[in-house]
DNA sequence: TATATTTCTTGCCCTATGGCAAGTCCATTT
DNA sequence: AAATGGACTTGCCATAGGGCAAGAAATATA
């Protein structure tokens, strides 16, 4: 078990070695095959997982049936569908592993007990989301006052391997623009 | 104090009447005048409110001055700054009442205690922050799939009285247009 | 009511990005 | 090695929306 991970997700100053113990430990380790589907539209999510390595994506379909890349998850991030994790809802979103990766896993059912269980952990959670939809926020507003060259760099800074991994169709849709006009983008930045 | 307002927004098939009342009654009666700010860029959010009656904008300032609106705010909607009532951190959005308002406060002292004593009002708070992700990634979803005509028709569909009380500017920055591209999708579409 | 101020509309032209299709480059299979 | 197929690039032209500025309309102020 890899703790050192885990507890750099968890740590939390007000919380207790053994609650952080046990928290670790509720955690499964999981390995997942590139190609491989962690969840799929229609399906109501019941984990949660914790990214060791390597990159997964998430994606939905458009009206048209092409995808678009709502998140890429790198390693040592969470990766969740929360509305269908916490609303019980069968989600919207594909979630899809876009090289090997070895994940910690947390059952819904025993991240329930922990949540109700320990209060700096339901604390650490609503933080969590906090931060998540404040991040979301943030994409929005990039969306509106960035140009996609900008939004493209942006990630660059941010997440190279979704660069090396990913391919040209699945990040230019994440950013809002055409593969086309991405290989342009790329194309102009390079020579910076 | 309105009742009906505060049960159905806290209303849970498994939540105590005697909690939600004691929910319900944590909440102070306050009103705004036009123009008022809720909230200023720089400072640490100390309440979230129930809109009874008005309509409330919150917006951010880009790199060149101008403000984007990242919501807008109708009668019956929580009123809130997640990532700065949450994370005790200063906020980069500012909050401002569209018109006269009538609110209903709750002090984050007071919700903590309400939140940490009753796990089903707990629940309810995650549910609504799992809520609001899904539609902030909606909006994300919808910046890039559908037009500004599409996105601007949405809105006049959800929220009419947006389109009523909002300056032109203001809606225009929310859809991501400029007002001058805003007023021809208006023009176009009146034709319909 | 007259004046000033803000908001909205519109015309002109420009730019970023889209749509399509051909071509190239790689990787995999036969 | 040849053939197949997927991924990326590039050229051509189309279009949504931007930038600017003038004018019109609405609103606030004197």
């Amino acid at each position: 078990m890899n703790r050192t991970l885990l507890k750099n997700i968890y740590g939390h100053p007000e919380l207790s070695l053994s609650d952080l113990n046990n928290i670790c430990d509720a955690h499964k380790k999981t390995m997942y095959k590139k190609g491989d589907f962690l969840l799929k539209e229609g399906q109501i999510a019941n984990e949660y997982l914790i990214l060791e390595k390597g990159l997964i994506r998430a994606f939905v379909h458009d009206f048209n049936g092409n995808d678009i890349t709502t998140n890429f998850f790198s390693e040592n991030e969470i990766v969740i569908e929360v509305s269908s994790l916490f609303q019980r809802m069968p989600t919207q979103e594909n979630v899809k592993a876009l090289t090997d990766c070895v994940c910690w896993n947390m059952d819904f059912e025993v991240f329930q007990e922990l949540y109700h269980a320990i209060p700096i952990f339901n604390e650490w959670g609503r933080a969590w989301m906090a931060q998540s939809l404040f991040e979301c926020k943030q994409r929005s507003v990039s969306m509106i006052t960035d140009s996609a060259t900008q939004r493209y760099l942006q990630l660059l800074k941010e997440k190279l391997e979704v660069i090396q991994y990913a391919h040209l169709k699945q990040i230019a849709s994440y950013l809002g623009i055409t593969d086309s006009s991405l290989s342009r983008i790329r194309k102009e930045t390079a020579k910076l």
